[in-house]
RNA sequence: UGCCCGAUGGUGUAACGGUAGCACAGCAGACUCUGGAUCUGUUUGUCAUGGUUCAAAUCCAUGUCGGGCAGCCA
């Protein structure tokens, strides 16, 4: 371990993996510290991947050392291209501006070489140097890119007795496997010759073998108490066209086979990987240490995967809602998925925030959606333009302020940065409110708009409410009020203080927008617990569209720019918005004291 | 009923044989030109039983409960 000299692991987050890598670092075992974020491209990235994103990456970045992204492609009938670009655009999204300096990708069409170490056969592929400027000289690690070398090693594997080709149907392969609590039979093929198995071995690749006639198993142990080592499957026949491979392959490796060889060939350190994996650890090992392989191996470590309150995170959960139309899209705001929560405002930083903040276990959790939430509000309080919208508006006409009349009022940007300066909205006779600003007949303690009660425009005057129009079914369609603009902001009675402060835009001088206001998207907190179909949980009102009225500058606002919509909560411009027809998705509303004393 | 893993307030997570802490949620109050933010206070916890030890959430044993594993998926 020569010279090279990593940052010192900074007093960030720990947990017990970074404990072991910690203690790895101390006893000198790695050069560097490489880890890996493997996704199979045959969905997209949710919030649970950016807990292992950011424990992948956290990693590498802490300890100066690189985390690659590869596609784990070995099963050609799931996985697509759309799904590899979707997952690049989602993971460089979320590390950008925190460790993009560990992001490991390889030069664009790289393969591993072989060599010999000390005699031994090594396979290695090394990452591109990181932060290569231009984006397009580099692409993701691909598992199928190693299907030559994976093909060696399994032929390695024959060679030296440890695999054997079973000419077993599915049905006898699983019926011999026997069950957790019943030993496994010996295949009838296990005991073929190496020169045998080699030559089969070899037809199958050359396509000269139907789908699922044959497949290539590791020679373990049939009656071993873990199933994972009896006698795994390591190649099955698919005459299928693989996205990254097109043709050239009828045969493909399974995951076990695929990936502890891929991590090696990649030089990974750690590989990090989800509680269900624990029992396929021993096969890990069992490959790598009968491949006799001249490098250090990597070793697999298992962590609880992410458990959210009212919504799901099962692939084949979110690929349903998405299949059927339940939701737009994959990118649908009320979507676990990366790109939703990206749609609906989400920032990688408050994703980040939640994904450290929720810590490292195995101990397999339920995490309450509001912790999310609170990383939401947190990140956006700090940031957002604060800016003013009605939802739900009902008129409000300032009897004492002449029609045509604008009064300029400075308004904060954001109380939580002063450096984002202030704007002007302008009042006038005619203004909107939210039709909630106003009551009738008030319950205790109500703050806002009531006959004959006084409240604050904020930013502008006080006004006092003095009569109350209808229409003929009673419901309250103008309230005429007068202002007060001696208590304007800035002059002399400004400091008279009235309980409530409500926000408002200008009739005259305010635009429509569509807002899309988010709920969860089911109404328990474990979707499809008791075996019911989590389809029958869904919440009706995960989605309510409304014509809202804001403030002018508004109409300006553009995807990637996060507003606070006064009192209301925070909002995103949508990819929906058309010139002159913004669209804006609400992130997040705003806690509301009120609203939860009287529910 | 085989093997593997786990169990700390309502939820999640620290404490690595030496005072059980933090965050979220909840509750109460202060402040407020956002019923937001901020600030203050506060309710609630080591699965059980034994053992080792001056000392156990921590080590050991047994039990209980929960999760995972029998795809030619990953």
């Amino acid at each position: 371990m020569s010279d090279f000299s990593p940052p010192p692991a900074p007093a960030g987050p720990t947990d017990f993996i970074r404990d072991i890598v910690a203690s790895d670092r101390t006893a000198g075992k790695h050069a560097r510290i490489v880890t890996r974020f493997p996704p199979e491209p045959n969905g997209y990235l949710h919030i649970g991947h950016a807990k292992s994103i950011c424990l992948n990456f956290g990693i590498a970045h802490e300890n100066g050392g690189q985390c690659n992204l590869r596609m784990d492609d070995t099963n050609p009938t799931k996985e697509e291209v759309q799904y590899v670009e979707a997952i690049q655009t989602d993971v460089r999204w979320l590390i950008e501006g925190w460790a993009d300096d560990a992001l490991g990708m390889k030069p664009k069409g790289a393969q591993p070489t072989t060599t010999t170490i000390n005699g031994l056969t090594d396979i290695h592929l090394a990452a591109a140097p990181a932060l290569i400027p231009n984006a397009d000289a580099v692409e993701p690690f691909f598992a199928s890119d190693y299907f030559d070398a994976l093909y060696l090693c399994a032929e390695r594997l024959i060679e030296r007795g440890h695999a054997y080709v079973c000419d077993l149907s599915p049905a006898d392969t699983e019926r011999l496997r026997g069950s957790p609590d019943r030993p496994g039979e010996d295949s009838p093929f296990r005991s073929r010759s190496v020169s045998e198995n080699l030559a089969l071995f070899r037809e199958m690749r050359a396509g000269k073998h139907p789908d699922s006639s044959r497949t290539l198993r590791a020679r373990i142990d049939m009656t071993s108490p873990n199933v994972w080592l009896r006698d795994p499957i390591l190649y099955r026949i698919r005459h299928a066209e693989h996205h990254h491979t097109g043709n050239a392959w009828c045969i493909y490796p399974m995951y076990d086979f695929a990936h502890c060889i891929s991590d090696y060939i990649e030089g990974v350190t750690h590989s990090i990987c989800t509680l269900e994996f624990e029992v396929h650890r021993p096969l890990y090992d069992w490959i790598l240490t009968h491949l006799e392989l001249p490098r250090p191996l990597p070793h697999q470590y298992e962590f609880a995967r992410l458990n959210l309150t009212y919504t799901v995170m099962s692939k084949r959960k979110l690929l349903q809602l998405v299949k059927e139309g339940v939701v737009t899209g994959w990118d649908d705001p009320r979507l676990p998925t990366l790109s939703g929560l990206r749609r609906r405002g989400v920032t990688a930083r408050a994703l980040r925030d939640f994904s450290t903040g929720i810590g490292v276990t195995k101990y397999n959790a339920l995490t309450d959606v509001a912790v999310l939430d609170k990383a939401v509000r947190d990140d956006l309080n700090r940031t957002a333009l604060r800016r003013f919208a009605v939802l739900d508006p009902v008129r409000i006409v300032l009897t004492n302020i002449p029609e045509g009349e604008t009064i300029p009022c400075n308004a904060i940007n954001n109380p939580e940065d002063p450096a984002s300066g202030t704007r002007v909205v302008a009042l006038t006779r005619e203004v909107w409110i939210e039709q909630d600003d106003f009551m009738e007949v008030p319950p205790p303690k109500y703050f806002r708009l009531r006959p004959g009660g006084e409240v604050r425009l904020k930013y502008a005057c006080i006004i006092q409410c003095q009569e109350v129009v209808k229409d003929a079914s009673g419901k309250v369609v103008e309230i005429r009020c007068v202002a007060d603009l001696s208590t304007r902001t800035g002059e002399a009675n400004s400091g008279k203080k009235v309980k409530g402060t409500i926000h408002w835009v200008s009739a005259s001088e305010g635009i429509e927008a569509e807002v899309r206001l988010y709920d969860r998207l089911f109404t328990e907190p474990e979707p499809g617990k008791d075996g019911r179909d989590f389809l029958t949980v869904l919440n009706p009102d995960s989605l309510r569209c409304v014509r809202a009225r804001l403030e002018p500058s508004l109409g300006t606002a553009v995807v990637g720019q996060q507003f606070q919509f006064e009192r209301l909560g925070y909002f995103y411009p949508d990819l929906d918005s058309q010139p002159g027809q913004p669209v804006f998705n609400r992130t997040i509303a705003l806690k509301d004291a009120w609203a939860k004393a009287n529910s």
